[in-house]
DNA sequence: TCAGCGATTTAGGCATACCTAAATCATAAA
DNA sequence: TTTATGATTTAGGTATGCCTAAATCGCTGA
């Protein structure tokens, strides 16, 4: 069958790779290697290279791909990919506000059906949840033109001890890390305060406003993002003068 | 891209021929020949005969195909072409009454994403508008099980002139007949009668209990299914002793 | 009965997107 | 500088599902 197409130059796969260079090149939008592609799509690197020499062909092209140096999204593709992720987002916070589906179910059936949602379904939905901000795993939600504010993210798993955070965001891609952290009590908007940790291994952590700290494992440690909490701001002299 | 398969010998595409064959076969199950079945889904005649082949092939196979004789679905086909019915109804009926869909909108989209959405996502959906047993242009939801009740739909096209009728179904493939059709407020439900007729040209119809008759071009006429009304029932001597 | 015609099937191709196996590249260590 | 090793690309092949063009089938009317 002929891939379905979205726009003049997309289709599912194509949308998948634009999506995940996205994702792997980070707020930096670092180069992207063919390996780590391959990695994250569960396919091999072979055929990587085969679709990146593709989606830098199109007219216009989707990504610059240099060989043996990776691709980065062009305007084009970065379009598109935050296109595809806002499909994703929306519907998964749909999915859970008004499926009653749990924050572990929502990624794989969002992942799917991002591909297939028209424009049109795309703003009912907006519509319906009242153009919300964030996913349930707290990820920031493309506006329509493509609009992604920055967000200081730090992983648990990198942030100092002793300093209090927010967790702003958890990795929606592992459902029995989903189920944990529900169990322990994490998710968005939750204080937390690392005890102590070895860099690269697991912390102690002290979650929300609780006694007792609790043991996360290096997987969970780095599936949580934070940001400073601000109502345990570190006074910073001259924050007023500007930023 | 290896086409997206749900259940073990089913594509998007497979599942397109299954709900056609399905479709065109009518209560009868009569036999569909590959040009109905081209015609139907936007593809040339060979394209059908070569899918049916595979299809035939399949184990279980999923239709019964005789060349140059048509094909019947085998239980197993049917079984899927009436999940996929059952996807699409429900989401018809979903959209129209969730996210504000209008009736001539509702059938692309479905059409699109019936492939997509899971098990579970079927079931919240449905458990969300409490099982529905129609979708908004009238037909009959499958049951979970595959169950689908037999209905006397007659085309209004064919109904006899003077005979008290209601509106059962309409069409849900031709948006500009449903916005028509709204415009003249025919939908399941209504009553309708047929001033006269000829067969196979326009009908003049009495709708509800207006004054005025109507004149219906044969399209719409063809693409509206009404049953006998059950409130002007024709008495028919020794009804009660049997059915 | 059989010619003709439309319906149908066969044969040969194309595009997507994946795979494996075999080069080749780039870089870091010797 | 050279080499080895892992990352990456090339080459060649698979499957799906569509297409066109060229047979071939089967039914109907003479």
């Amino acid at each position: 069958m002929p891939p379905r197409s979205h726009g003049p130059y997309s289709t599912e796969s194509v949308d998948d790779y634009l999506k995940a260079i996205l994702e792997l090149g980070g707020p930096e939008e670092a180069r992207v290697t063919s390996n780590a592609l391959a990695q994250r799509l569960g396919v091999r690197a072979a055929s990587v290279t085969g679709m990146l020499q593709k989606l830098a062909l199109q007219k216009p092209p989707h990504v610059k791909y240099e060989k043996h140096h990776g691709v980065r999204l062009t305007p084009t593709g970065k379009m598109r990919a935050l296109e595809v992720l806002r499909h994703h987002r929306l519907l998964e916070r749909f999915l859970h506000d008004f499926l009653d589906y749990s924050w572990d179910e929502v990624h794989d059936e969002a992942e799917r059906l991002e591909h297939f949602i028209s424009e049109r379904l795309e703003e009912r939905i907006a519509a319906k949840l009242g153009d919300p901000e964030t996913d349930p795993h707290g990820h920031l939600i493309p506006e329509r033109n493509g609009a992604l504010p920055l967000r200081q993210e730090v992983l648990l798993s990198q942030w100092a001890c002793g300093v209090h955070a927010v967790i702003s965001s958890v990795s929606d891609r592992d459902p029995s890390a989903l189920r944990e952290m529900e169990r322990l009590g994490l998710r968005p908007g939750i204080g937390i305060r690392v005890e102590s940790g070895i860099r690269g291994a697991s912390v102690l952590v002290r979650i929300g406003n609780r006694r007792d700290p609790v043991r996360l494992s290096k997987r969970i440690a780095t599936e949580i993002s934070v940001v400073a909490d601000p109502h345990h701001q570190v006074s910073s002299e001259g924050r007023s003068t500007g930023d």
